[in-house]
DNA sequence: GAGCATGCCATTTTT
DNA sequence: TGGCATGCTC
């Protein structure tokens, strides 16, 4: 065995498998075999160390991750591996809560709330309690809970802190007591309707294996040998989660590169990786440089990104598959011009032989997809946008996970809320504040409430009857799901509202793409149940599809082998490769984006994030950045980015037009500043300039001056938006 | 109680 | 720009 491994691995990576029973640190670079380690380090164990699957812990970042890697190591060692215990933190972690439920403030079949819910929680807190969205927004409030819950802080904790620390006094311990106060009635709602948020998985797991001791021996026994990839984008509570389960036996291997640390915005936090060799005894640390990704040439590139990088393990990454062709560098004129030329570039190498699924643009945020998914259409180029309008955040999907929900968690009222009337079954509000008074009162659940209308008062003959045709169907569901399959349940619930065929049938294009959605759920269902029946040989119960698809995400559903051109954010592309990466926008306030300028630390991570998609290239890399690019319905001049001014030219090929990135280099005012003329005034009507849209007809002028908003009609045909700066009163 | 229109809002990254 | 909440009307 060990024989077979040494010719499949290098010496470093050869030690990664087999230092096996004392924490051990992996700095692996990007592309340096990795994952490869991991895999054969597990068979390593199973098969030369005896050890039982159910003994081995791997935690990976995503879903899919966890999955190649449990096929991989199958397809290595020729049979299923059953119980390993394979998956994300949030995954594991969810499983060992429905385990040990009688532990916990809430039920085994506890529902799992996603940012939308979160956010309905507490706009319905801030009605009850009065609280100004203005001045406590929803977004801001919930990263600060998101915080406290990462570092395995709950309302009270911070309660008892803020006594210690005496009264508060001034604007901003008001401000930080009322957060504590949303905070503890978000909790208390959370635990009223027996959910979760993604957080509190984290949390409450964290918080059981620190504080009863029988669990946390149980999980120390369990699991023997502990592997965590991606550990630089651990938080607090993942830290305390693996130290509580492998602080003890200390056989424990985190794999990771503090160079792609890219999610410190979720409260990841670099200090894990950093420090590990202070966290544990003894660490053994193995650095893996050699890369098997990508020729030297886009090496050099990314090796001169992060050196810009102050803190960090520093490293070379090296290879030994040639030179190959620079990186090349485009500058465009506007967004469109770039998704154009690149959507022309992709025809280019598709022709050269190149496959589509093998080139993936990459950008920093979701909203730059659009004007490259309209261009590759209209260049029939096949394409996928990976991770841009989630899935599982569609009304129609959320709309029947709501059902499902609301009849396997009865106590889960906010999920019942959102189906009672949808679709629409003449229960309005009115019926709905009645059943919830009802509710309150009786301190149960609505779920309860809507069982027992005939005992709700004031309710109208009509609506008592609605109530309670409806209450009878929850019924028939819930009692259906506690012994039929999944799917059978859920096709019983689309059948009874008929909901396929009544979308299908409003002709209007969405609601035929709801269809086609509930369609595609159903089908993954039919997936799930399959899995599930070979893996458990019983059939799927709603209990076991639940959690699943509630930690179920966007990424997950690529189709491996589709031929097509993969669009994704940058954070999306992390541990994915490609022959030919494009990376679209660099330019300055979109990468580094502007609201992670201010401080050095978040542009390194930002320069993190541009090096993850460098390094993404096997053979081919394409930069680009547009010199105007419309933000909302405004234009502006940009400059290239902050990086790629940093670099040195001869890092990439022959550039077309050299000059453009030293001219952008130069100190240049920010935006909205190539026409200088002042005092500007527009009418309807006048005659105007662009230099590159030419002459034009304003059709609308919308304020006064340089700042005026205005519609031009321009002669080559395009009618746009443009403020007063960007063109000029004179022939140009 | 349902559907429509209007006006307002925010617009980074995601398990 | 467009998605969402609110308010208005039938």
């Amino acid at each position: 065995m060990l024989q077979d491994f040494s010719k499949e691995l290098n010496s470093q990576q050869l030690q990664v498998v087999t230092n096996t029973e004392g924490p051990l640190l992996v700095l692996a670079g990007a592309g340096s075999g990795k994952t490869r380690s991991i895999i054969y380090r597990c068979a390593y164990l199973l098969k030369e160390k005896q050890v039982p699957p159910w003994n081995i812990l791997v935690v990976t970042f995503t879903n899919k991750a966890a999955r190649e890697l449990q096929d991989r190591l199958e397809a290595l060692l020729r049979f299923p591996v059953r119980s390993l215990w394979v998956g994300t933190f949030h995954r594991v972690c969810s499983r060992i809560l429905r385990y040990e439920a009688a532990h916990l403030p809430f039920g085994a079949n506890f529902s799992i709330y996603d940012e939308d819910a979160q956010k309905s929680l507490l706009k319905k807190i801030y009605k009850e309690e009065g609280f100004d969205r203005q001045k406590y927004p929803l977004p801001r409030v919930l990263y600060r809970i998101g915080r406290y819950k990462s570092n395995l802080l709950l309302p009270e904790d911070l309660a008892k802190d803020s006594q210690d620390a005496g009264s508060g006094r001034g604007y901003h311990d008001e401000f930080e007591s009322k957060i504590l106060r949303i905070y503890t009635l978000y909790q208390q709602s959370l635990l009223l309707n027996q959910a979760l948020d993604f957080d509190d998985i984290l949390l409450y797991t964290a918080r059981l294996l620190q504080n009863n001791e029988t669990v946390r021996s149980k999980y120390q026994q369990l699991f023997r040998y502990v592997m965590i990839d991606e550990y630089q984008d651990t938080n607090q509570a993942q830290f305390e989660i693996v130290r509580q389960i492998a602080g003890e036996h200390q056989r424990v291997c985190v794999v990771g590169d503090d160079d792609q640390a890219i999610y410190s915005f979720r409260g990841a936090t670099i200090r894990n990786i950093l420090e590990f060799e202070r966290d544990y005894q003894n660490v053994m640390s193995i650095r893996l440089e050699q890369n098997y990704r990508s020729t030297m040439s886009i090496l050099n590139l990314a090796n001169a990104i992060i050196r810009n990088n102050r803190r960090r393990h520093s490293k070379d990454l090296w290879s030994d598959l040639g030179e190959g062709e620079r990186p090349q560098l485009f500058a465009y004129n506007d967004e469109n011009e770039e998704a154009n030329r690149t959507a022309e570039l992709v025809m280019k190498l598709h022709s050269e032989g190149v496959s589509f699924n093998q080139m993936a643009v990459l950008y920093r945020t979701n909203a730059q997809s659009r004007v490259f998914e309209y261009a590759f259409m209209q260049n029939k180029i096949p394409h996928s946008i990976v991770g841009s309008l989630h899935f599982y955040q569609r009304k129609e999907i959320k709309d029947l996970l709501g059902y499902l929900s609301s009849i396997s968690n009865t106590a889960d009222s906010e999920s019942l809320l959102r189906v009672i009337n949808e679709p629409p079954r003449g229960i309005g509000q009115t019926t709905v504040n009645r059943l919830l008074t009802f509710a309150a009162k009786a301190r149960i659940p609505l779920y309860q409430a809507v069982q027992n209308v005939q005992a709700v008062e004031d309710l109208q003959n009509a609506s008592r009857k609605r109530v309670a045709d409806f209450a009878q169907k929850l019924a028939t569901w819930r009692e259906m799901s506690l012994r039929a399959p999944v799917l059978d349940v859920v096709k019983a619930i689309l059948d009874d509202l008929d909901l396929i065929p009544q979308y299908r049938r409003s002709g209007d294009p969405k609601d035929i793409s709801r269809a086609e959605n509930l369609t595609e759920f159903v089908s993954s269902v039919s997936e799930f149940s399959e899995r599930w029946v070979t893996e458990h040989e019983s059939p799927a119960l709603l209990a076991d599809f639940l959690p699943f698809v509630a930690l179920q995400t966007d990424m997950d559903r690529v189709e491996e082998g589709a031929e097509s051109v993969r669009l994704m954010t940058l954070h999306n592309a992390k541990g994915l490769e490609f022959d030919c990466v494009f990376i679209a926008g660099l330019e300055e306030e979109l990468l580094p984006h502007r609201m992670s300028m201010d401080s050095r630390e978040s542009i390194e991570e930002e320069r993190r994030l541009f090096y993850v998609g460098v390094t993404r290239a096997k053979t081919r890399l394409l930069l680009s950045y547009a010199k105007c690019r419309r933000i909302y319905d405004s234009f502006s001049f940009t400059r290239p980015s902050l990086f790629l001014q940093e670099l040195e030219q001869d890092l990439f090929a022959g550039n077309k037009d050299p000059a453009d990135l030293a001219r952008g280099s130069r100190p240049r005012p920010r935006k909205r500043a190539t026409v200088t003329e002042k005092d500007k005034q527009f009418r309807i009507g006048q005659q105007v300039w662009h230099s590159e849209y030419g002459r034009g007809l304003v059709l609308s002028v919308d304020g006064v001056g340089p700042d005026a908003r205005l519609t031009i009609s321009f002669d080559r045909g395009k009618l746009t938006k443009i403020i007063g700066t960007f063109v000029s009163t004179e022939p140009l």
